[in-house]
This record gives structure tokens, C-alpha cells and sequence, in this order.
DNA sequence: GATATACCTGACAACGTTGTCTTGCCTGGC
DNA sequence: GCCAGGCAAGACAACGTTGTCAGGTATATC
């Protein structure tokens, strides 16, 4: 930790970083002595952040001057004593050129550090980027994320990249997001709709541009779509609780808004009605968006007459809630979630879980893709693919 | 759920949908059956993916014939009887075009669909893609995707989109994406390095690449470096739990490969060493790669004679796997662990988190690329991110 | 009325690569 | 000795856009 000579100080831009903020939020401090102050470690400014600025090692002056050209192909023709049409074959790998040639120009390659520009390689005509465009709601959600490794992956064998973006479930960034895409011409598009309407998408689809809808289906635009089984699975979990003899089952829901939501409650509700137990508005709550408010509605409905016996969450921020508040009660009420999440059998209460595969999710809508985007031109599809009920009681 | 004709199937790739890969993995199916026969739901094909294709709600033919070309400028400028340096002008909101020209521009441009082509815009000299790398081990770790979103937000207040790979701690994978990100021209690359040596990224930093390293330092190239404060945080984990009084403290980690394992084992090292505790070889233990093995360690560590009373943990991985073995035991034996995660704190045995602001980690490292995309040629500089002890000790 | 100025428009080249076509050479068969 | 055919290499145009420059018209200035 001691090369060259060191200048110490903050980053300009640091100032969100110092005290607040730390992972998991808002927690009390060590010792309980403010965060700016504290010493984390025998570094002496321990609580801010630190920018060492100079060389390491050895001499090194910041470049000032004008950025040396990058070179082209010309470059190397002109430096290998060829044309640049056998560069480019070189580069490419094309038959018929002589070896010693092929060295000259292998040579001058090494010695500009020429590499080639996929830009203009892939503006003569006909070219794919070998790039897709990943639009969903926001790449930090695990969901997501674990949407975007497996749309990766199968991308990866296919030679391509892939650029996601977050529409923060706001239309008008969505489209925006997209047309962008479109316009850097990738090759295909996932998108986990945030609008209704992709109809600004017809024109680009026309001229041969594969679209895949994946976890919300999308009107305007008749495209490839892969969503989850919502109904079957909330009907599945509510049934289990039906079959351990509940009656009073509570179903939070983020918003009716949202397609997966209407999905779940229709789901759940058809489960009650099978059962032949009326319906009671008072037993599903709406607009419960976070943990925090996941936990004041149970408190809410524990409260009231006739309180519910069993819980029904249809989304793992809900559960996450529902968890805490019947933690910190000490009540046993039941408890199905939608949605698995990492370390849920690790939750200090157990409660049955409707899962289901997010990698393979993500798989299907990629392998779909990639087949529109290898010609497939027939009829677009519609996959449903399915939950699995993981029942775990309270060890009782 | 009954628009158009329909046709059930299985998904030509949907093998590895049935049974198994639930999320949270393998485990028992509800009421003992095998996944592929459960009914979850009122779907008769529920358990297995289910594929739909034809025609909603109006007819459709599959397309057939060549697909109709992208219109281009010219195609604009001939509907519009302009030359195409006008068309130009219109959509890029140059002045000094009548506004009767601009009306019929824009009305050939909405009649004909036509989007403006980034890759030859990007072509013509000098211009910048809008585009950045990001190289990280793997988008599906929670840790890497809030990572993502960090620099992605960033980038769209720059108005620029980011492609992101995955090197898997692959350092020839690693090689492979950073030259083909080159080769697609982004405007700068963030990479959590996975190789020690990145020298074959210099000509392209001397050609005016921005490369920013994140979370390890890289050998061999000279480049902007955020790091987090792998050392003082160890040190202060380590030393709380020596101010607890515990002298016998097993320390975990997944392997001395990985730059920050190696920081971390100093710091909890130097921590010790401090206070005058002897170096006991015992007491570390290396190759511990994923939860099954933390937990199998902590069992072998237990049952030695003269066994640890407390447990440092270098990741979170690691610390899942003690917790789970020691809550397994009911042995009362006290955690501190690096890296907070989320939940963590309805963990069934509360321990002691050494956590830091993930997203501020990302966000200095884009501020910082976007800093010399924007033209700083200043010397590279060394980043330090603190950590904050947030301290969680058993109810009793 | 001549000249300067501003404004508007278009022709043309250039970005760096690859597809097409041409040219020249060499080999082999008659 | 002539021609067919394959191979090797290069000239040139094209991809779709934007920068440069020239030209043309209307208005203002002398």
C-alpha cells in the first residue's frame, strides 16, 4: 500500500457516500458514534471515502497531447504492402491467400494493434450487431437479474451481447428504451411489458425484427409471449390452505394494475369459490406495495372481527412483510407466497412457497428469440410455463 | 383463455422445465406426487410447459415473402421530394430548414416508418456509440446486478446504454468479452477483474478508451481502480468480536485466489495480531466455496477439540452456511460476517454484518468512467469505499 | 444598382468494412 | 501451343449517415 507517491483525499463526488447509506439501510453504527467519524480499520480516514490520485510503480506523465488515430485496415494494408481487401480477408479467415502474406499482415496487425470496427463491419448490408435488447423493470430486482443470466447465457451461445435496460415500469421510458434499441438495430428484443400498447412497434417488427413478450402479455402488438402459469399456481396455493381447513384466508396484493396481480387474486378467488366459500371483500387488500405496508395491513386484519386464520401473499415483497409482522406478534397464522426467493426456507417462520424456475424462464423467452431470430416465421406463441406448490408447515 | 384455435404442446426445449429446477431447487413436491403428474391448478396441462400458437382474435398468415427493407434517408428524402442532406437536418433538429420542408419530411418519415440507423451515424468520424461495457463474474449474483443498476443509471443520465457480460472468473472468457466490447467501439468498459494482468487492453487505453477497474485492483494496466475497504472492515469485525472477549476465532474463506479474500484474511490477521492472539493455522480455513461447504467446516471446526467461540466469515455465501449449521445445532457461538445481504436481518440467529453501500460502489465507478469519457485525462486515481460495522447480537 | 449578408438547399465525400467483379498467373489437358 | 479452370490479389462500389462546401435566393447596406 505504499508504491509511488500518494495524495490523499475525497472524491469529488463522494458526498452521498459518507455516513448514511450503508447496505441494508439506516442501522445504528458501530459504537454508537456517528459513521463519519468512526475508524473502521487502521486506515486513517476509515468512514469516508478515500481517491489516492498519481503514478504507481513507475514514470508516467497524464496524456495531454491529441489521441493517436485508431488504426484501420488501410493502416494495415499500407503497412503490410497489400491491398486492403486481403487485410480483410486475413482478418477474416477467407481462403486463398498466400501464407508469406498472411504474415505480413498478421505482423503489422500485431504491431498497430489494429482490431476490427464491428460498426462498420456490421453496416454493410444485411449484417446482424449480434446484440439484443433485454427491457424489463429494473435490472437490481433478483427476479430480473436472474431473467437477464439466463437471457445472457442462452445469447452467450449464439455469439451475442445483450444490452438491458430498466424501464422502471414507466411506459413512456419503456418506449423510449425501445425505440433506442431499435434504432441501434439489434437483433431481437425481450420485454417484460410496462405499457399496454406496443403497437409503435408494428413497423419494426414487420421489417423482420423478433419481439418476445415474457411475464406480462402485451394488446397491440401480436408477438411471441411466455408468462407463468399465476392462476393455476394461486390456485394451487390457495387450495392448500382450504384443504388444512381454512375459511378466513387474506390475499394482499401489490395492484390490480399489474397483469400478474389480476392473475393471482382471479386465481385465488376461483380456488374459494370452488370450495363454496364466500366472497368478503374485506379479506383482500389492494395497493400493498412494500414489506412495511405488507406488515401494517396484516396488523390491520388481525385486528379486526373475525380476524383471517391464513394468509395469502402474491409476491415475495408481501410475504416478506407478512413474515415480519407475524414474527414480531408471535402468531401463528398460515402463510402461502407467490413467488420463491432466495434463503426463504432460512425465514424464521415456514411457510409454503408457489414457485417456479426464473432461469428457465428467462430460457424460453431466449431460445424463442433466437429462434425468430435464426427464420423461424411461423405463427407467434404463447407459453405458459408452470408452478410448483413447495408446502413447508410450521414443524408443529 | 380461449381466444383463436389453439394447439397444446410441449416446447420443443422445455425438457429441463418438468420436475425439478423449481427456484429454491429440489425440493419435496406437494402431496408427495411427482412434479410431472401434479395438477396445480385447473389447467389440465399444469406441471409442464405448455405452448399455444396461432392466430388472436383476427386472421393472420404467417409471413413468407422477403421482407420489406428498412427505409433509409434516401428512401425519405425521394417521398419527400428533398435532397437527404435535408432529410438530415430534419431529424436531427438543425435550423435553417423551411417549415413547410421540415412538414413534409416528417410525414414521409411517419408514412414510411423510417428510424434513423445508429450504426451508420456512429461511422461517420469521431462519434461515440452511447455505449458501455460492463465485465462482472455473473449478472445473476445479487451483488453484480445492483452493481448493474448502479452504472446503469448513471449511463442514463449520459444518455448512454449498457451491454453486460459475464466472465464467470473466466480470465480468457474475461479477454474475450473486453476485446469484442472493443471491437463493438463502447465509449469506455468497467470490469471487475477476473485476470490479474489486463495489458492486452493497453494499446486501446492509449487510443482513448476509459477502463475503469471495480472491486479488485488489475496488474499490468494502469487504469482508474474502485476498491471497497476490504482491510479495515475485516479489522473491525475481527476486533469487535475480540471485544466481546472471544480469543478463538475461526476464520472462513473461499479462496486465496480472489484478491478481496486475501485483504480480508489480513485484516482479520492484523486484528489479531493486535490484541496478541497467537496465529493458530487451525483456526483458517480456505477452499470454502459455496453454503454446503461452510456449514460442513463449521461441523469439523466444532467437533475439534479446543473449538472456536466465534466465527468470521469473508463472504455472504459463506456466512449462509454457518448460519445454517449452527442454527441446526443450536450451538450459541457468535458471527461476524462481510457482506451484508438482503433479509438478512430475519436470519433465525442474528450475527454482526460488515456491510457497505453496493450501489454507491457502482456509482463511483461509472462517475468516474463518464469522467473520462467526458475528456479527463488527469492521472488515474485509487478509489476507497468504506465499510460500516452494523452490529447484531443475540436477544438474550 | 452593386455589394455584402444571411438564410436555405443540395452535391459530394467520407467513415471502415465487405461483396462483386476483374485481372493476372499458373497448371494441366488436348 | 492453345485454352479451360482454379487460384491469388486488388480495384471499386456499397452500406446509411453526416460534415464540408458550393450555389442560389432574398434582404439589407452603401
Amino acid at each position: 500500500m505504499a508504491e509511488g507517491t500518494t495524495e490523499a483525499g475525497t472524491a469529488a463526488d463522494s458526498r452521498s457516500a459518507k455516513g448514511g447509506r450503508a447496505a441494508g439501510g439506516g442501522r445504528a453504527v458501530a459504537d454508537g458514534q456517528p459513521a463519519g467519524s468512526r475508524s473502521s480499520g487502521g486506515d486513517p480516514a476509515a468512514g469516508a471515502t478515500v481517491t489516492r490520485a498519481g503514478p504507481i510503480g513507475h514514470r508516467m506523465a497524464p496524456r495531454t497531447g491529441p489521441l493517436p488515430r485508431r488504426p484501420t485496415m488501410v493502416d494495415v494494408a499500407q503497412r503490410a504492402g497489400v491491398s486492403i481487401k486481403t487485410v480483410s480477408r486475413v482478418v477474416n479467415n477467407a481462403p486463398h491467400v498466400q501464407q508469406d502474406l498472411v504474415d505480413r499482415v498478421l505482423n503489422a496487425v500485431a504491431e498497430l494493434g489494429f482490431r476490427r470496427n464491428g460498426i462498420a463491419r456490421t453496416l454493410r448490408a444485411g449484417r446482424t450487431t449480434s446484440t439484443i435488447g433485454l427491457v424489463i423493470e429494473e435490472i437490481g430486482n433478483p427476479f430480473y437479474s436472474t431473467i437477464a443470466a439466463a437471457v445472457a447465457e442462452v445469447a452467450g451461445t449464439h455469439e451475442t451481447m445483450l444490452i438491458t435496460a430498466s424501464s422502471e415500469e414507466d411506459p413512456d421510458r419503456e418506449q423510449q428504451l425501445l425505440l433506442d434499441l431499435c434504432s441501434r438495430r439489434v437483433d431481437g428484443l425481450i420485454v417484460v411489458p410496462a405499457a399496454f400498447d406496443h403497437g409503435f412497434l408494428r413497423g419494426e417488427v414487420e421489417m423482420g425484427l423478433p419481439v418476445v413478450f415474457l411475464d406480462r402479455p402485451s394488446g397491440g402488438l401480436h408477438a411471441d409471449t411466455v408468462l407463468l402459469d399465476n392462476r393455476g399456481g394461486a390456485h394451487a396455493g390457495v387450495r392448500h390452505l382450504i384443504g388444512q381447513g381454512h375459511r378466513r384466508i387474506a390475499i394482499l396484493l401489490d395492484s390490480m394494475g399489474v397483469y400478474t396481480m389480476r392473475e393471482r387474486l382471479t386465481g385465488a378467488q376461483e380456488a374459494m369459490t370452488d370450495a363454496g366459500i364466500p366472497y368478503d371483500a374485506a379479506m383482500i387488500r389492494d395497493q400493498v406495495h412494500d414489506p412495511d405496508s405488507a406488515a401494517r395491513t396484516v396488523g390491520e386484519l388481525l385486528a379486526a372481527a373475525d380476524p383471517p386464520t391464513a394468509f395469502f401473499s402474491t409476491n415475495n415483497r408481501i410475504t416478506v412483510g407478512i413474515i415480519e409482522e407475524l414474527w414480531r406478534r408471535g402468531d401463528d397464522s398460515v402463510l402461502v407466497g407467490f413467488d420463491d426467493f432466495e434463503l426463504s426456507h432460512l425465514m424464521p417462520r415456514p411457510f409454503t412457497v408457489i414457485g417456479y424456475d426464473t432461469r428457465e424462464y428467462g430460457r424460453q423467452a431466449a431460445q424463442l428469440l433466437f429462434r425468430r431470430i435464426d427464420g423461424d416465421r411461423s405463427w407467434p406463441t404463447t407459453t405458459v410455463l408452470p408452478t410448483h406448490l413447495l408446502p413447508r408447515g410450521l414443524p408443529g
